[in-house]
DNA sequence: CCTTTTCTTAAACGATCGTTTAAAAAGAAA
DNA sequence: TTTCTTTTTAAACGATCGTTTAAGAAAAGG
């Protein structure tokens, strides 16, 4: 190989890497980690068993990578809009809401890509966290950890007289609301009878938004009244 | 057999099925539907694999019957509390934190069986909402669509002026919450930094439902005022 | 050109899966 | 006991899994 390891390389085989992750989604999406075999992931990449094997080392490599390349991107957006609101309250503590909205928006925006309503893959980044595959917690820690320290860090200087442990606590809470609406909603969805459209997933976000805030708020609120 | 099908038939194999559910919960609990195999079942139930299919019919049956056997005694519970609530109230709407009391406490209870703190349960219960496998929408439907229909009906009790899609909107995100809460707890937790314990359902659930009745409120409050 | 590294491929390996078969064991009814 | 049904068991069936091997094709470096 050439010494310049910082050229993007994107000569050869990248493609195949690609092809493979594309179909990866895809499949894990619609079927579950466990549920799809590599020579299906083969079969729809047209390539070879082995090729995957070559590129990613293991199935486990393959499903690591995949959610990678995933939610890179969105967590990117997500320390953007933080950026942005900081900048924007010149130095005040943010409210939560905005804090949230940040965290929230750019799952949603991710959830309606171009390719159509692809709101599946949000069920499969909330399986990554209830799936028992134990390699996954590994994942989720490079993935999540810095994000949930840099945030936790504004919702401190929003409500400094807070004790840390209850502050935790909702930040929990709100994941969970965020990854359980996001994963559930497709099986909650019918339970309404029809009224809770698959589609709008913008609609969907924006609610959530206005809940998880809420939730947050009358939690706070009701173990250590502001005082300020 | 006995023309007598309302005898309890405690009599003989009804042990073995037992045997096989306790089993089969533990491990699916432990490892997920995909990734507990039959023999594992008969070989922790000290059976066979053909006696679980003689019971149960197939893996999918296994799983169904399982989930039925342990959600069904929760479900009986959220509605005695209810019914309890609502007969204390003498006919007044009940407050949404009454309701959502009723639906969250006892899958708390059920977390923190006798036998430990079992709340790994609750990321099966979780999980079977994310799980890519088809067959369990059924079960959910037959499982979960009458209580989700009484409970939306003593939400619209307490909020007569509220349009009928924000009720279930909301409705749908504290289940969300909670089955993401519950589900997610153990992933979560770790990025608190060990402040959010593991052990403590019992306090996750009293904070999971003043958590889940603010978003609530705020959300209905923000959407359309109350105006009595 | 030739050499070396990178990538792709067909084929096979060993293991394990859910399920079924057929016969023996156990229980209930007579 | 004898007869009939229900339950348990060992063994096997056919299919499929993740992974590896070994050889060839393609690309890169000289």
């Amino acid at each position: 190989m050439m010494a310049e390891e910082l050229k993007k390389s994107a000569t050869q085989a990248e493609g195949t890497k690609v092809r493979i992750l594309t179909a990866a989604e895809h499949l894990f999406t619609a079927r579950g980690f466990a549920g799809v075999t590599m020579r299906e992931v083969a079969r729809r990449s047209a390539t070879n068993v082995a090729s995957a094997h070559y590129h990613f080392g293991s199935k486990e490599g393959l499903v690591i990578e995949m959610l990678r390349h995933r939610i890179a991107p969105i967590n990117a957006e997500r320390l953007r809009l933080l950026d942005e609101a900081k900048y924007q309250s010149g130095g005040q503590p943010l409210e939560p809401i905005v804090i949230f909205t940040s965290l929230l928006l750019p799952i949603g925006q991710a959830a309606t890509g171009s390719k159509g309503p692809d709101s599946r893959f949000m069920q499969l980044v909330g399986r990554s966290f209830t799936e028992p595959a134990s390699f996954l917690e590994k994942v989720h820690r490079r993935l999540f950890q810095e994000l949930s320290d840099i945030f936790m860090v504004e919702l401190r200087r929003s409500h400094p007289e807070a004790q840390e442990e209850d502050l935790f606590w909702n930040l929990h809470f709100v994941v969970a609301t965020m990854l359980g609406a996001l994963a559930n909603h497709r099986r909650l969805a019918p339970f309404s009878g029809g009224l809770c459209k698959d589609k709008d997933v913008a609609e969907m976000i924006q609610r959530l938004i206005v809940f998880a805030a809420g939730g947050f708020a009358s939690s706070i609120e009701n173990i250590k009244p502001r005082s300020n």
